[in-house]
DNA sequence: CAGGATCTACTTG
DNA sequence: CAAGTAGATCCTG
């Protein structure tokens, strides 16, 4: 009876100046982000049964996502669950993490970074697919040419957060 | 098998 | 120089 009362996903609202952020955790941490413009509607988890251990990961997440949209560095990530992606996929988003605050890259530097650097239109696939924008910063890929280059959330929102970083474009 | 959030090289005004 | 085109390449559903 004492079963482990398992959660598959709990979804809780972030406040930010950009809007409502719905961010999405597993039990294994943070597995999407959505932006304040997606419509999707969700099952809003009730606030009683939200686990201490996501209470915890989530004010983090609200710290770090606060932090980006007002251009500091975020102090502390919470755990992040990227068990939806392909192998590809995950080994794309990783590097993605680790492109400095303030800084950016391009589609085809990260394809070497995951050691293939002709799969550049593939990581651009993988980009699309990012659970978690903003933590994971896909906004901060670049096309080659030093242009913006697409984002699924919409260019103006990419040149958006480029700008709160404090990254002038070329 | 078609298509993409690319890239490079090349051709045109 | 800017803009358009063609091919190469590779992961996904």
């Amino acid at each position: 009876m004492s079963e482990p009362l398992r959660v598959p996903w709990i979804c809780l609202p972030i406040a930010s100046e950009l809007g409502e952020f719905r961010a999405t955790y597993s039990d294994v941490g943070l597995a999407q982000l959505r932006f304040p413009s997606d419509k999707t509607i969700s099952t809003a988890a009730k606030h009683a049964s939200v686990p201490a251990e996501i209470q915890r990961w989530h004010h983090v997440t609200s710290e770090a996502v606060n932090a980006i949209l007002s251009g500091r560095k975020p102090k502390a990530f919470p755990p992040f669950d990227l068990s939806s992606g392909t192998a590809f996929q995950q080994r794309v988003w990783r590097a993605m993490m680790r492109i400095p605050f303030g800084q950016t890259s391009s589609y085809g530097e990260l394809a070497s970074a995951i050691g293939n650097a002709k799969a550049v239109r593939a990581v651009g696939g993988a980009c699309g697919a990012n659970p978690i924008p903003v933590l994971v910063p896909c906004h901060r890929v670049l096309a080659a040419n030093h242009k913006l280059g697409g984002f699924s959330g919409g260019v103006a929102t990419k040149r958006e957060l480029l700008r709160r970083e404090g990254v002038t474009l070329i």
